[in-house]
DNA sequence: ATTCTGACGTGGG
DNA sequence: CCCCACGCCAGAA
């Protein structure tokens, strides 16, 4: 069957979306999981047109240190670190202490 | 078509 | 962990 060439930017909202709760997710793995290990930074330009979307977690995808690098792109610059607490993060100076502790690797889901 | 950009990653120090 | 330099590549102008 013919899948319908999803965009790259499709690609990564459908993966960002399926992030559970209380959960994380670094460019680099959604780059990873997309086939596009070295596209990672096109995944988070990916999730700066994801505004106009609806159910984007955009909140719980962060860097590799675990650091909160595109809080500037939420209303508000501590937006993203106040949902993330709420998820049970320990934010401190815009990074995740226990970031290995809440992180999901999309590849998780197939399992 | 070309050029620039960017919410990144890796490797070395 | 931090800092520096280079590579990556899909989309926008």
């Amino acid at each position: 069957m013919n899948s319908k060439k999803k965009s790259f930017f499709e690609g990564v909202y459908e993966v960002v979306k399926k992030i559970p709760y209380g959960k994380v997710t670094t460019y680099g793995l959604i780059a990873n999981y997309l086939g596009a290990f070295k596209s990672a930074r096109m995944v988070g330009y990916a999730l700066n047109s994801s505004h106009k979307y609806l159910d984007i977690p955009a909140h719980r995808v962060v860097n590799r240190n675990g650091l909160l690098t595109g809080r500037h792109h939420f209303s508000g610059s501590l937006l993203m670190q106040e949902l993330l607490e709420n998820e049970g993060a320990i934010v401190i100076e815009n990074k995740i202490e226990n970031f290995h502790d809440m992180l999901w690797d999309p590849s998780s889901k197939i399992k």
